[in-house]
DNA sequence: CCTTGACACCTAGCTAAACTAAATGTAGGT
DNA sequence: ACCTACATTTAGTTTAGCTAGGTGTCAAGG
């Protein structure tokens, strides 16, 4: 599934995973890799303009520091950004059991 | 969840509603509507252009009737519709899972 | 009779999300 | 000197899903 479409609950995993410690960017790139197993191996392009997008939401904030020459933006999550998350996760558990239910086929109990 | 982006896997659903047996477009629609107990409630905007795509794709073969005055399109899963539905599946429970992981939190082991 | 709503299909055009593909710059290793 | 990993940025492309209309049949109600 490397590099493919996140189609739309992207923000949801950039929340949950900023929601675990302020991380910069790159470091939410890994930690999306790590923790989903290699599934999810994001581009750059996909993570930064994401961030900045949470970011201008109010669900992120942004502070930049230097680490051994190398400037860094890290991003805390919001009060909002939480609240955000919750709402996200709830509607991710709705939506997966839904698929599920098309899913599994037919909605009729059983009739023996 | 009304109204909501299906973002990627709507696919995924069609083929599956397909693959219990032809159906037209309205009722695609409809079995949509009554298995994921309205979670999905598409607009035909969405659903039309999307089972075009599909029999394109060469995953549906459509053939025309008549049922009361009303001209119906009916579709039915192809052999290849039939397979790419496997494939489909078979990546939505890979995604799926890989957010599971990645909301569950940090991947490491138990460090008691 | 005429309107309304369910049935049944179609599509031009908008929007926004994810990605491509570049650019910039530091640090460290060969 | 060059390459790779680290770290960030963004202009521009693609495309999926949706909006918002259009066409037409049929049955029911006022």
């Amino acid at each position: 599934m490397r590099g493919q479409a996140l189609k739309g609950h992207l923000d949801l995993l950039l929340l949950a995973i900023v929601a675990d410690g302020p991380k910069h960017g790159y470091a939410v790139i890994e930690e999306l890799r790590l923790r989903s197993e290699d599934a999810f191996d994001l581009p750059e392009g996909t993570v930064y303009p994401a961030l900045h997008r949470l970011e201008k939401a109010g669900y992120l904030s942004s502070s930049w520091s230097e680490v051994q020459g190398r400037r860094r933006r890290t991003y805390t999550l919001t009060k909002r950004g939480s609240s955000a998350l919750g709402e996200q996760r709830q509607s991710w558990n709705e939506f997966s059991q839904a698929v599920g239910r098309v899913l599994k086929g037919v909605p009729w109990p059983n009739t023996p």
